[in-house]
DNA sequence: GTGAAAGCGCTAACAA
DNA sequence: TTGTTAGCGCTTTCAC
């Protein structure tokens, strides 16, 4: 059991006093001549030392950790993200203290409170609730926190997300210059969610004045939705399916396939890709791409940014535009 | 700016002394009166209070934390894997330190080190190496590690694992009732990992004594595997190709449909699916699934057996099986 | 240019 | 059944 060394014993050993020893520590050099400096430089490296985390944390009460809150931690889109965030932080002295909600609200919120028990920093949220009630605790701390991917409403926190609305006026534009008649959305739960809400009213609102149908089925809350998708493709109007995210995609892509119903003859088909697996499917799908380890660099990058050098956060939503990559579904 | 309330606070307002008071944040009841207990449980709750988790860990040096070295955050088995890590530790009080090497070794090295400096109490490791030197760190440390998905040798810590030798003797059964007359090979570079060591080395060793050649060919070793690849597949002979994870899978199939390669036609194809999604594509893929999930949890259960009840960690390697599904392609 | 001493919020002997 | 006291490893004020 290695006996672990401290600050004590670097500045015995170095014949300086533990302040110094701090100071070196904290790069305050200002005062210090190159003697002692090389000195305890030389004591530190040759002992091994690294000072003790939670001591320090205690004294200066900045843990030098960021806290992130995840809807759902086991899907691509979450990986690429915390892999953004994991970069960001990648060359400062900033830790990640990862919590996953797993979709359930009360969990993300006793996830939120265990971060601020260890005194996080800065907090980077995907919010599960569109409530701002759900994160008081986060607004009375007074703690920088960023949103990803979603954001709530009326704002509290600067966002980084996809161009959701945006994109859905461009798949409007691309229904309508294709001459479908009406648009099946297909998603999980909208309600409450933002990507989800503006991709669907972003539809909506583009699609309002024109003849085009536009209805929207919520897989998760309706155990008979392969029945009701099958009763409106079956009318005898072209008919375009939208799929709000990757999972839901997958979903109706088994759907289409165990139904033989093909597209693009019986149906068209675009969705969001988030697993990058489009491009293997025959016939191809159409597809939007996020960017969600670019939405995570720049959340970490803000967030970083304001942690380091007091840089004030965004008031507003930032948007990382997505792609759209067109095949031959629709 | 909320001012943090502390045991102090909490011991006045109580009128015990603070002794008293982490005695029951400890849960020591055994001499409390129900009076005062009852008064502090109560106080804690009208102040909301909450104990500094970096003062518990600069006293007790047991910082309630798990650290997590993964080789790569952004793929599904990672992410499948950290779930099951997360679901395990849930109902305790363990956090998660989690930290991604990004498939560098070095990195690998400094996040192991972070991991100490932050007095991690025990780590799930997914070794970048196959060098015990590596992680001498900790094992100096006489810190808990339990490795997942691969593991070091001469077996340093424990492991749970997939039970890739005995799955790769089944796939070579099935290529000789198939009678395929070679194995192609394909895989990221194998050398040190035990997990891709052990499914190309079943496979070698169950067909030794056949008249089956088994060719490897490793994509990011050789700039023209595709090249080589098709070369093999022209020889007038029955082929086989074995794919040794998720990503090379899609790498070969997104290849062998450009190329106009049929599948089980001109070549068998079998492969590992880490992203669940060979049930979408067409022909249909035989391929192994994984239980990254279960695999994490098992993980942590011991590790947390180990550390809540000094359970002693398993010398051995436990194998979680996987399955193999079979479809059109081989 | 450097050090002594106090204290961050908690736990654990030891004492009562 | 409860309290006094020292101290975990560090930072910071103040003094020299």
């Amino acid at each position: 059991m290695n006996k672990k060394i401290t600050i004590n014993e670097i500045a015995k050993s170095a014949n300086v006093s533990k302040t110094t020893v701090s100071r070196f520590l904290n790069k305050k050099y200002e005062n210090m001549s190159e003697a002692t400096k090389t000195k305890i430089e030389e004591t530190i490296k040759s002992y091994g030392y690294q000072p003790n985390r939670q001591a320090q944390t205690l004294k200066t009460n900045s843990s030098l950790t960021i806290g992130i809150s995840v809807a759902d931690l086991s899907n691509l889109y979450t990986s690429r993200l915390l892999k953004g965030i994991s970069q960001a932080v990648l060359d400062t002295n900033y830790q990640l203290l990862i919590m996953d909600a797993d979709n359930h609200i009360e969990r993300e919120l006793s996830n939120l409170q265990m971060l601020l028990n260890e005194n996080v920093d800065g907090i980077i949220l995907q919010p599960l609730s569109h409530l701002p009630a759900q994160y008081q605790l986060l607004t009375e701390r007074n703690l920088p926190v960023i949103q990803v991917d979603r954001y709530v409403e009326p704002f509290t926190f600067p966002a980084v997300v996809s161009d959701n609305f945006q994109k859905s006026l461009e798949i409007a534009d691309l229904i309508q210059a294709k001459s479908y008649e009406q648009v099946i959305v297909i998603a999980n739960k909208i309600s409450g969610i933002s990507s989800r809400m503006n991709r669907f009213d972003g539809l909506s609102n583009a699609l309002f004045d024109t003849s085009i149908a536009v209805t929207l089925i919520e897989i998760d809350l309706d155990d008979a939705w392969q029945t009701h998708l099958t009763s409106l493709i079956q009318k005898n109007i072209r008919s375009a399916i939208f799929a709000l995210n990757g999972q839901v995609l997958w979903e109706v892509v088994r759907y289409l396939q165990t139904k033989h119903i093909q597209y693009p003859d019986d149906v068209g088909l675009i969705g969001y890709d988030d697993d990058n697996f489009a491009d293997l499917i025959q016939p191809g799908i159409s597809v939007i791409k996020q960017e969600p380890l670019q939405i995570g660099q720049s959340a970490a990058d803000q967030l970083l940014s304001n942690l380091q050098n007091n840089a004030p956060l965004s008031i507003e939503n930032m948007r990382i535009p997505a792609t759209i990559e067109l095949r031959e579904s629709i």
